[in-house]
DNA sequence: TCAGAGTTACTATATTTGTAGTAGAATTTA
DNA sequence: TAAATTCTACTACAAATATAGTAACTCTGA
């Protein structure tokens, strides 16, 4: 179903957070959102044509207009970067990932125990999605 | 002072999870610890000395042969690749990431309780490093 | 109704990455 | 000590990536 995800590169990562930022969008309205110095408009529709092609990016035809939006959400990409990196960097153990937060924070126990509280709040917060 | 560490390439990262589990070798050490298909020497080489010119790995030379080993620390690079993640995929917050763990798994709050308390292990088992 | 603005398709080019060969120096070994 | 092996330095080259130009098409507003 789902196909393997592959990674995206810089440039295409860029325009995916964008587009995953407005949900949907032409080529300029992802050009606008990039701080200076901006890529060319060209340079967006060429990533983006890359993008529809290795499936993350789909688009409508509005008249002769493409509205791009996400073929793969910010939520399934960001589970596999972070199974990548728990697997390639903490042995696929999250104790072991909160414990490197929390030695590079300086975190004591304490500490630790208030996030498991804010966690446990956002947990409940969204029930849904 | 540490200079701004950049990204690996696929192949680079390779070579770095060998040598950062070898602490040192020479090119041949590292070959042999690539899963079939084996790249060639001649490839690992050049990686190495691509490494080198990033400052990622340094040498000693014994003899003719260059001893190598990491100039980046594994928990360095870690760390550069952590907050990566964190700041773009969970707006730099902890807790962010931690429910999205919980919910991929779906863990509940006794569930992280749990994971607390292994955590808290951990960071006491390594106050050492 | 047509001039300008916006858009796409196609093409182009420089740079980076991945991969490896060759030549020759150094080392080991029969 | 000559042959085989190991290793490095240098070079090569294909594929992927980053970036953008051009031509042609299509609206839209004066």
């Amino acid at each position: 179903m789902t196909d393997k995800i592959k990674s995206l590169t810089k440039a295409e990562e860029q325009v995916m957070q964008i587009l995953w930022n407005l949900g949907e969008g032409v080529v300029k309205d992802i050009v606008d959102r990039f701080d200076e110095p901006r890529p060319a408009y060209t340079t967006v529709a060429t990533v983006l044509t890359v993008l529809e092609k290795k499936g993350f990016v789909t688009y409508k035809k509005i008249g002769n207009v493409k509205l791009f939006s996400p073929e793969i959400s910010k939520k399934e990409y960001t589970g596999f970067q972070f199974k990548s990196l728990l697997s390639d960097y903490f042995n696929g153990s999250f104790p072991k990932m909160a414990t490197f937060f929390a030695k590079e924070n300086n975190l004591g126990i304490k500490d630790l125990e208030e996030i498991l509280k804010i966690t446990e709040n956002e947990l409940n917060k969204d029930v849904n999605n």
